[in-house]
DNA sequence: ACCTGAACACCGTTCAAGT
DNA sequence: ACCTGAACACCGTTCAAGT
């Protein structure tokens, strides 16, 4: 992992240097000028636009030389998850054990909503940055307040965040022309006659997906409580 | 959309053709058969390495033949997506909803993991074959059973499938070596003294991906049914 | 230590030509 | 109708060379 130490070189204090020999046309690379550079392209293009080359003309170098501040395009998408994930703030005081746990996800949810085309990026990230485990820590705590067991609360965790990271996955590829079964239904290009109960629901207007989220997490919280607390003493573990 | 009619030359009632000219070294190239030799390729060697040019050499044909067969590297992306949701078979015909509802994500799950290099693209996945439609349909009709109102039944499925699918990504991309909190803290990476209640889940054996699921299907419905019918005649929508 | 240009081994897809 | 080879405009990355 090539690590430039380029940053090192800002002037001590805050002072801008000001005798410098010529004033760069172009700042010096550095990983957070390229990672910044890069999610920007991320974020107006996509991830398919994000080329190496491309990325290098926006920041007026050569392709090699990205090469000095990311080992590898690989490294390069991984570095930007990582940031945007290290950015958040999972942090809640609300006494309500409840209310603890929502506001994890919810900041999950919100970090991930503001760069809607990195959301496939933070799902497949590879070494997690130590602050993705605040949530963990932060719902098994509380499960555990509760009486789940630790393996209970671990899965009550993993619930969570794979629901969340679900519908983030299925909300951030919109405009579900073809994908949304309410709006195939209303297009009508399959048989309504042959889905009665889906026909009821196609009659409901634009679908929100932050009460889909939040009625998610009210009826896993709801879940989570009534089996747990009944089974405190006795953990479903060949539960099938 | 190109579509091949070479399979129209089958001759009728099943019988082979003994008197063709010369027995074809390699069969005529069929969009069925560029489908399957895709999800081998992918199967055994991932997306990555899934190119119209070594799927063509595995065809023994040249690259621009599959165009025959498929209009872009993208449909034949979609279409062996589509394939394999349309072979599922979501039908149940269990008296009780929740084994019902539990068979149909139950289904989906197995025949993710049948081609767990797949699942990526089923989740993208844009056009959905009819048989995906069951499981709403299912689902929708068993929460309307309890008492749900229709959009209430809607959010009831997509948490269903949307946790379903999340865990799924999750659980191919295996195998966890910096991506799983639990082994992340057993190697030493992380300080276990900051998150004291996951360093007592990490003393738990291997995790278990399919007990795992069947919590979270379990504590879903839970949760769906005791909010589900606490709020029959009152449905919340404005919930946060 | 950082950057460059040329080159290598790949891509998906267009095009004109063959049967 | 189906297939081909050559070509185009791209990729990520290696390498040898420059400062």
């Amino acid at each position: 992992m090539a690590v430039s130490k380029a940053a090192s070189r800002v002037p001590s204090k805050g002072r801008l240097p000001q005798n410098t020999r010529k004033p760069r046309k172009r700042p010096a690379l550095t990983r957070e000028r390229v990672l910044a550079a890069a999610l920007i392209i991320l974020d107006r293009h996509g991830l398919a636009a994000l080329s190496m080359r491309r990325l290098a003309a926006r920041l007026r170098a050569s392709p090699m030389a990205l090469y000095n501040h990311v080992s590898s395009k690989r490294d390069l998408l991984q570095g930007i998850a990582r940031g945007l994930i290290a950015r958040v703030d999972f942090s809640c005081q609300n006494p309500d054990w409840r209310e603890r746990i929502r506001a994890c996800f919810r900041a999950l949810r919100n970090a991930c909503l503001a760069h809607p085309r990195a959301v496939h990026l933070i799902e497949t990230i590879e070494t997690l940055p130590a602050s993705i485990f605040e949530p963990m820590e932060i719902t098994t705590a509380a499960l555990g307040q509760i009486g789940a067991d630790p393996q209970d609360a671990l899965r009550g965790y993993f619930l969570l965040t794979n629901f969340t990271l679900g519908q983030l996955s299925y909300e951030v590829r919109g405009p579900f022309a073809g994908i949304d079964p309410i709006m195939a239904l209303r297009s009508g290009k399959i048989d309504r006659s042959a889905f009665p109960d889906i026909e009821q629901a196609a009659s409901i207007g634009a679908w929100d997906f932050e009460c889909a989220f939040e009625f998610g997490i009210s009826a896993i919280l709801a879940g989570l409580e009534q089996r747990l607390i009944k089974t405190r003493r006795q953990p479903i573990s060949g539960v099938r």
